[in-house]
DNA sequence: TTGAGACAGCCTAAACGAGG
DNA sequence: CCTCGTTTAGGCTGTCTCAA
């Protein structure tokens, strides 16, 4: 655990409202939350320094490369991070505010009637490619050479593995079940997105890749809190999947809502999983209707 | 050994179809 | 006939497979 942000529900409750939905499936529950963008201001300051936090572990990483005292690049003037994740393509960004408010929900309104789920870290340090493109960035300001971040040719792949990881622990502190989170982030809502969503989570094992990383992710820190997450992710890695119950859910986060017709609520569907969710394991699927989808992602991430 | 081609992941944008 | 929602094609890079 190197996290530790939480923000007040009050708020939080009064920007994303929970809608109505109706559907009962023995396995699949929808919930759906739409922005009051007027009762954002009350959240902000909170709201960044989570988005924030969430992204701590990967600046530390693209620092990690220059700590030598003697490296003529630690004066903060030169600080490699400096422009992380500001100046990233905004559906890169975007990419990053799905998977954070996938975190935030799971933390906030809790999950399968349960609100002691833990997310230890968030993995946006393995985005590898925008790491290298970072320094390509990096070069043109160094060079004074403009730099578009949302023209078309500076946008990258996406990350490879599982989006979110969440846990619950019983008392002894052993895991007892694994949520593996599937994010989405689109301007518009795409059906095709929703079916290879669920397409993914069907097909993910029961022992989830994330759970290396992040053991690899936390080695990095000496805290207890993070020792004992890697002794507790050890255990689940080697013999505890087995026992574990394994979840899934879908964070599907949306710049608009239904219009037509009037009594539609959602984007995913209510009653049933996308038929491409072939897996028979209990699903939590959560959207989120945001009325300024951009102007979110430059509050959190670009300080705008 | 090189290279084409498919894939994976992040989405957007244009084209299409159906309903009011 | 216009608007909204769905489908399809496309662009980015790195990796992997199969073929010449």
């Amino acid at each position: 655990m190197i996290r530790f942000r939480r923000v007040t529900l009050r708020p939080l409750n009064a920007w994303l409202v929970a809608q109505p939905v109706t559907g009962s499936h023995r396995k699949y529950q929808l919930r759906v939350w739409r922005e009051v963008n007027a009762n954002f201001a009350a959240l902000r300051d909170e709201l960044i320094d989570y988005a924030q936090e969430a992204l701590d572990d990967a600046r530390a990483r693209i620092r990690k490369g220059f700590e030598d005292n003697l490296s003529p690049f630690s004066d903060p003037v030169d600080d490699p991070a400096a422009h992380y994740p500001a100046m990233l393509n905004r559906i890169t960004l975007q990419g990053y505010l799905g998977e954070t408010l996938a975190g935030l929900a799971v933390e906030h309104f809790g999950a399968f009637g349960k609100t002691d789920w833990h997310v230890p870290a968030f993995l946006f340090r393995f985005h590898d490619q925008e790491f290298q493109h970072l320094d390509l960035i990096n070069e043109r300001f160094l060079m004074g050479e403009p730099h578009a971040p949302d023209a078309e040719e500076e946008m990258r792949p996406g990350r490879t593995g599982d989006d979110a990881l969440a846990f619950r622990l019983d008392a002894q502190g052993k895991i007892t079940h694994v949520l593996a989170l599937e994010a989405k982030c689109l301007a518009t809502s795409n059906t095709g997105t929703i079916s290879d969503a669920h397409g993914k989570l069907a097909a993910g094992p029961r022992r989830p890749s994330g759970i290396r990383e992040l053991i690899t992710l936390l080695s990095d820190y000496e805290t207890d809190a993070a020792q004992e997450w890697i002794a507790r992710l050890l255990e689940l890695y080697r013999d505890g999947f087995r026992t574990a119950k394994r979840r899934d859910g879908l964070a599907y986060t949306v710049g608009h809502w239904p219009v037509r017709p009037a009594s539609r609520v959602s984007w995913l569907p209510s009653d049933a999983p996308h038929t491409s969710y072939t897996a028979d394991r209990r699903f939590d699927a959560m959207e989120f209707q945001l009325e300024d989808l951009k102007g979110l992602v430059d509050t959190l991430y670009r300080g705008a």
